[in-house]
DNA sequence: GACGGAATCCTAGCACTGCTAGACAATCAA
DNA sequence: TTGATTGTCTAGCAGTGCTAGGATTCCGTC
């Protein structure tokens, strides 16, 4: 059985090395150098062995989204964490937000402009993205404002903040704002 | 001098042709379902005579990208003028830039997902996609809030749009919420 | 009306993509 | 040392965007 156990370890590293690897290209050329040959010849293994892995593309990607979701949620929640004032407490959550999709914008990509075949707002959504949007609510409920259902309000904020960072990325916004939409997004919206 | 003339004219009417297929076919089948061969084939011509108007792909998703500014900024510039009270005006405005994104969702994606190749704030910026964004600004900036720069707040309140609309679109957002996110983003984005 | 030149269009093909079948080799239990 | 099972690779499929070069049609001129 140890044999077998064995085994199992080293296909968990290989897949393992397949998201990191695949990350680190997307983070250095973008997603469209991300080809399954490239991949493969990255990681030393030929093309067919991503399959054995993934069924194909899209899920290594999903991949991607997954291990983004968790970093976001801790970022998030690190940067909240060491504010006391609900109002600061937004503030940051917006800017660490914003950060992230700034910093990692290939993760980001995965996360929410890519298909990763993943489920959103239902039961089988994952649990990282479960827990990522529950990282916004827990600082975003306190600043909802009485009657306004928290998950709501919760949507509003992200979508805006999710409005914000790709129209960033993409370069529609003019980039000396940057700042003052913060404000203006986190003093009109907060409560 | 006739000849050349009615040359340019069936040119005129091809490239039309091109661009109306293009995006026909984005709306059917999504913008995946639009290669050269099928748009092609489409058009009832051979693959390279794509090359003889358009430098390639993305410059038809470009032009297609164009009549979608134009029409939505007539979308909302119709919608906005019903209305006389500048906050029922910002909520038309809203509802109908998300009605636009739902209705055309391969236009919005050539707009503002896809690259069309077009430039964005910028000087060189076209025509279409400048008025656009005027057609925001000229019911946004009457709610800015005093000392608020009005581009600065027709940025944000279309970022947040924008979020809306591509979320909403992708499943990450709870659809019953739909109509209760307008209001709460004009409530408080709007003064 | 016939001709030479120019504009127009298509066939064929390139280098790439994601993905897979089937041959081969390494590894295992007996 | 076998025999079978895993594991891996080579080779190939059908598709992508795009282009070179040849064929055809059309035009203004004689």
């Amino acid at each position: 059985m140890s044999v077998h156990e064995r085994k199992q370890r080293e296909q968990a590293v290989r897949e393992r090395l397949i998201v990191a690897t695949a990350r680190e290209l997307a983070e250095q050329q973008g997603w469209d150098a991300v080809t399954t040959r490239r991949l493969a010849e990255r990681i030393e293994y030929s093309q067919p062995v991503l399959y054995s892995h993934f069924r194909g593309k899209r899920e290594i990607i999903g991949a991607v989204a997954l291990q983004g979701a968790t970093e976001l949620a801790e970022a998030v929640r690190a940067a909240t964490a060491a504010e006391t004032d609900p109002r600061a407490r937004v503030t940051a959550l917006a800017r660490a937000y914003l950060d992230f999709a700034a910093r990692h914008p290939a993760v980001y990509d995965a996360l929410f402009q890519l298909d990763g075949g993943l489920a959103y707002a239902q039961e089988d959504t994952p649990a990282p993205l479960k827990d990522a949007f529950a990282a916004l609510m827990e600082s975003l409920s306190e600043v909802a404002g009485d009657g306004v259902d928290p998950g709501l309000f919760t949507e509003v904020f992200w979508a805006s903040l999710h409005g914000v960072a790709t129209l960033t990325r993409a370069g529609r916004l003019l980039p000396e704002y940057a700042e003052l939409r913060v404000r203006l997004l986190v003093d009109r919206l907060a409560v």
